[in-house]
DNA sequence: CAGGTGACCTTAA
DNA sequence: GTTAAGGCCACCT
């Protein structure tokens, strides 16, 4: 089975895509942090993988998704870089030398929403 | 089986 | 404020 099949077919890749789904507009969060959230805690690795796989028909708001220390971590200067870039100030999101200001806009999710998300 | 890799993270200088 | 090293884990060669 091919890579794109099995992560599809992963329990785990979904809980990924559904707290990246959570992350509201104007916002972003870490992969670290999404990890955490899906109850997969130090695998950011994973939460990379899992996006750039993840399927057309899913549009998920990937491009809230930048490193702990709020840098954009795609290639620099590369298409999909520049697009996470203004896909981000289209929804009012400053970004200054490819990085933006955590303190500002780091999703920070309500008990509520962690209540109603843990166990999947 | 043994490295190498990556849209990462934390810690320690 | 910064960088470097070690850790991390799934996947690929």
């Amino acid at each position: 089975m091919n890579t794109i099949n099995s992560l599809t077919n992963s329990s785990q890749a979904a809980k990924i895509w559904q707290i990246v789904t959570m992350i509201p507009t104007g916002h972003v969060c870490s992969y670290g942090k999404v990890a955490d959230l899906a109850g997969l805690p130090g695998r950011a690795r994973y939460v990379s993988r899992a996006l750039k796989l993840a399927p057309e028909s899913l549009t998920l708001p990937w491009h809230r998704v930048v490193n702990s220390q709020g840098k954009i971590s795609l290639p620099f200067g590369s298409p999909v870089y520049q697009q996470q870039i203004s896909r981000l100030r289209e929804e009012g999101v400053t970004v200054h030398h490819g990085r933006v200001n955590m303190t500002l806009y780091q999703w920070r999710p309500d008990i509520a929403a962690l209540v109603l998300d843990i166990p999947f």
